[in-house]
DNA sequence: ATTATTTTGTGTCATATGACATTTTTTTCG
DNA sequence: CGAAAAAAATGTCATATGACACAAAATAAT
């Protein structure tokens, strides 16, 4: 699973082989089961997490107790509560398993100890940030304009892998619509 | 407006009357008027803006042409296309004034040069991003999960002062509801 | 294999929503 | 102050959506 983590970072940051060894010496291999869970909501995130294999969601619950996907994440992604991980508050969201997952974790002190060790690190977490906020405001964008057709074409385009791997009724919860607005859609394709 | 600005600064900022002085005297105040634009679709954005006086919004279009505001920003709030700021890509966004305003542009690359100079200011404007992300993380999970009403009434507990200065249909466009829809809200709480 | 569990698909129904058209009210500006 | 423009409110209508209940299919577990 190193392994995993290795290639991305080579492709991603311009660090020098000592800094990515130091990297991942600090890390903490993990692995956990389909349904377990990485985080609790309430609970206080203490880990960056960087995925080497399989597929995870983070969600939020209403009131009702309905659950909120907030995202997916497959291999050669992070994930974590980054609000809870950056200060130290309590999560609004749970992150669990979709499916048998490996994972690298690095306690928050250890990873900002390599950033100031690191400054190349740093300026890679730095453009990561920036790309995930672009993400979140095309994401905000959608979810104000389009139609939930538009939604859910959008999403099999942006996201082939993903929809691939994931129940319909978690896609359905991530667009912020019903199953059966899903299915409904689903079917005026199927016969086009 | 400088005093605005050192005011906002010395509150969020550790820095050093010279680093305030030499943050200030890079930039560059302008004025807008209601209706004028700071930055329209497809242009790049360069400059980092501050809000001294004044309100804003920022806004996409659809397919359709309508309007879909993705924030709105007023006095000690910065502005600008993050994603065209860093890429250098063209913007996705308009944004333009809903009040007459005053405000301090850094260019890019200046701004990025007072970071190198500034550690503080780097820091500073790390943390106001993880605000940013925070804040639009809650916009999504609002977005997918709430009814209209509630999104209603979440906007007017969270930003009291936008929205008296905002007309409605923004309000609208903004929650992503139509128009006639918030009308009906309204109407339902005006006898309670 | 068989059972249990999860996921997907359907049908019916009530209603909240968007779209459109029009009027009223408020604000802006000459 | 008066005219013009902008914003808000209202009424009607068609329909897409969510909610519920249940059936079918696929997947996982024993």
């Amino acid at each position: 699973m190193f392994e995993v983590f290795r290639k991305y970072i080579s492709d991603k940051a311009n660090l020098t082989p000592e800094e990515l060894e130091m990297i991942l010496a600090a890390s903490i291999p993990k692995k956990l089961k389909k349904k377990q869970y990485l985080l609790k909501q309430g609970e206080v995130s203490r880990y960056n997490t960087f995925i080497t294999k399989g597929c995870l969601r983070q969600y939020r619950t209403g009131n009702d107790g309905a659950e909120h996907i907030m995202r997916f994440a497959i291999e050669n992604w992070w994930i974590s509560d980054r609000e809870s991980l950056t200060t130290g508050l309590p999560s609004k969201s749970y992150i669990d398993c979709l499916e048998d997952s490996e994972l690298l974790l690095w306690p928050r002190e250890t990873f900002n100890e390599l950033k100031t060790k690191i400054p190349e690190l740093h300026a890679f977490e730095e453009r990561t940030l920036a790309r995930s906020f672009n993400a979140t405001q095309n994401r905000i964008h959608i979810a104000i304009s389009y139609t939930p057709e538009e939604k859910y074409l959008n999403f099999v385009q942006s996201f082939p892998t993903v929809f691939n791997r994931v129940p319909l009724y978690m896609i359905a919860s991530y667009l912020g619509i019903s199953r059966e607005t899903l299915n409904r859609i689903r079917k005026h394709f199927a016969h086009k």
